[in-house]
DNA sequence: TCTGAATCTATAGTGATTATAGTTTCAGAA
DNA sequence: TTCTGAAACTATAATCACTATAGATTCAGA
């Protein structure tokens, strides 16, 4: 079985055809002009197939399947150079994806700004970050010979995952992105620089 | 006027019966067990009513506002006595508060139980904790001489805040508290110890 | 006492999401 | 090739959170 069959064929296309769908629809009215029959229509399916296609609900639309997302991070975490720090590695993956990627296709582009702008599309990608915070715990735990449930592992994963929804939306989200990984790394900073 | 009118009084006490119908339905029959027409009928007072007393909706039923959550916090850092650092002040602070107070009237032990086993309620916990991020972030900011908007103090903030919801759930909760605080004290120790 | 705002009510929506039951279509076995 | 079961799809109806409207009651203050 080189590709798939007809079926799954099918059943991608359409699953594209709401994504494609919903991410015109909320281009050009907003999230909340919308609604899901609006997306089944204009998709060409009936309600019940789009809840079948998208578990999730309505915000899950326009995000192909949450699972990858973590991967990068755990794997750039189990693949760093020897010599490189947990948090390089991290902040060197973090800085390529999401919200900090720069020269998107503008495609891309308007379904990030889409995102950034809109709240329950916000939340929505937070909780697909965070979903990955038990793999991102065990890769951090495996490469510094800890336990995946030791609550300083899965606070800096989590701190880690919660980074793009703190970060996205700055006026230079890179600059607030080494912030953010340099008080992970060295802790906060006290007592302050005396005047 | 040294009490509250008759009007007032009325309105607490219809706000109370909303509290106390929804969080003993709750504790019965769960969270999704619940409509909010059931619990409307038990405070006996119009579903209209209820969400004129609620305007966040189901999950804040049994939350009193909220906006005295974040008060504590940004006072502690105000008001810390000389010689203490903001980050031992706000640990001191949290360590008694939220999911982390021991010794609870049963009441607000069974509240707390069912908030950390919804996750609808503590995603909304969550949001309430959240919405203290800019007060908090102007304590820190007075209290270190920086700028509010700087990204390092308001990721400061929101760590603080997401602590909560982070370390909540976990077997010994104190312990983890005060993991999270030095790991945001001294950062993420890296090499790890040696073998 | 009068007036206006606050509170409450019933009623009827909207919109997301789920449940049900039946139809078509394809994949794989016989 | 044909049969068969599962998968994908459909229409329909229901549930539930939440909002909008318009009218009734009640209290605060002039």
């Amino acid at each position: 079985m080189p590709t798939m069959g007809r079926r799954e064929r099918r059943k991608a296309q359409t699953r594209q055809a709401l994504s494609q769908a919903a991410l015109r629809l909320f281009s050009e009215r907003g999230y909340d002009g919308v609604t899901v029959a609006q997306i089944a229509d204009e998709a060409d399916v009936s309600i019940a197939t789009l809840f079948a296609h998208v578990p999730d609900g309505k915000e899950a639309l326009i995000f192909d399947d949450g699972a990858e997302r973590h991967v990068w991070l755990s794997a750039a975490v189990r693949e760093r150079p020897p010599g490189q720090t947990v948090l390089q590695a991290l902040r060197r993956c973090m800085a390529a994806r999401g919200p900090f990627a720069t020269d998107l296709p503008p495609e891309q582009r308007r379904k990030r700004d889409l995102i950034v702008a809109t709240p329950a599309l916000r939340e929505y990608s937070r909780k697909l970050w965070i979903a990955g915070e038990q793999p991102l715990a065990e890769a951090i735990a495996g490469a510094s010979g800890r336990d995946p449930a030791d609550m300083t592992v899965r606070a800096l994963a989590r701190y880690v995952l919660e980074i793009p929804e703190l970060a996205g939306a700055e006026p230079d989200p890179s600059a607030a992105l080494n912030a953010v990984f340099d008080l992970l790394e060295s802790g906060w900073p006290e007592p302050p620089p005396p005047a």
